[in-house]
DNA sequence: CGTTAACATGAAGATCGGTTCCGCTTGACG
DNA sequence: CGTCAAGCGGAACCGATCTTCATGTTAACG
């Protein structure tokens, strides 16, 4: 059910959406999810009013952002699941790529963190991610590396805190996310 | 170095006062840091003005909660400190201890979760925490029932992963700070 | 080239929450 | 009881942000 578009964007316009969208995915990468309009209309060098053309609202914004992160989420789990191997490992090494790839995006990692805006936009991204999350862990169940009470749910809920504790490290918080993924995935693992 | 009082308070600013305290305490244990000062004043039945006669500014509200709440932390700790038994034990029944008291409040779960604000004026509490703390920790590595690796930054960064899953699950959020600290405690014991 | 609808702009508007301040009230004290 | 400084109330103020809108600009197309 794609929506049918009644008129194509003019060029122009095309041009300046998209430097609206760069410009915010930078904007929230560097400031997190309080970035200012006028800050990203800046960036993109418009004016707020164009960014008002293109997104009703800052929210809607953000919900592309979210769609598009967790889109890559996505992506990157369900391309794990093409791996052969061991399947602690996998799981392991595609828990420390998404960490990576989020920690350097402080919008990326507070939206991880649960921010609860967003959250209903980005719903479908979500789902496909706790999917192959749950064929990830499933995986490393049965080969007896993970500890078997583990569900998808607990894996988000690590990755909460990790998504807090990369942005708080980020805003200069004397934090480690790589010593806090190390714990929590040994806690994850089989005794 | 107690500051010598010029004027004792009126009795009547003195009850004020505790008013203040309490329902500040309350507000935020219920809305976060984010509650709003109209709200304080009028769960506790005085006007904005009365607030700010007694603190200067909201910040200072939330400076004095703070320091209430490390104060609190810090003295668990210490108190384990006098237990005996079972080094692993002590400590993360501790944990538990600590985290069960901060869960019922949000603020308090904002403030270990390190927010950014109230962090100078707590400096105290959190350096007794933290030496508090390291002993407890030096404590179960040395019985051989934690990874020799782990420092107090580790738990810093744990708690504040901690905090965050405990006010979002407070704020709605599908999460489940027990099933985080087991992990995460699980994660610190030596293999 | 002319016409026009789409688009861009950024100052002004709306809103929200912390903070101030002035007039009124009240506890303290002789 | 009278005086008055301390204390109180809450409407008004202020600054920060998101959002709108009236006006000017430009791509598209014949």
């Amino acid at each position: 059910m794609s929506t049918i578009s009644p008129r194509p964007l003019r060029a122009d316009a095309r041009r300046n959406r998209e430097k609206v969208v760069a410009a915010a995915a930078a904007a929230f990468a560097e400031s997190g999810l309080e970035a200012q309009v006028e800050d990203i209309a800046r960036r993109a060098g418009v004016g707020v009013g164009t960014v008002y053309r293109h997104f009703p609202t800052k929210e809607a914004l953000v919900d592309a952002l979210a769609v598009a992160h967790f889109g890559r989420l996505a992506g990157m789990i369900e391309a794990a699941l093409e791996e052969r191997g061991d399947a602690w490992e996998i799981f392991s090494a595609t828990i420390w790529r998404t960490a990576t790839a989020a920690a350097g995006d402080v919008a990326w990692c507070e939206l991880i963190g649960g921010h609860p805006s967003a959250v209903d936009a980005a719903a479908s991204g979500r789902e496909r991610l706790a999917a192959a999350t749950a064929t990830l862990v499933e995986r490393a169940q049965r080969a007896g590396a993970m500890r078997d009470d583990v569900t998808v749910a607990d894996i988000r809920t690590i990755m909460c805190g990790f998504g807090h504790v990369a942005a708080a490290q980020r805003a200069g918080a004397p934090l480690d996310w790589k010593r806090y993924l190390r714990i929590a995935l040994d806690g994850l693992r089989a005794r």
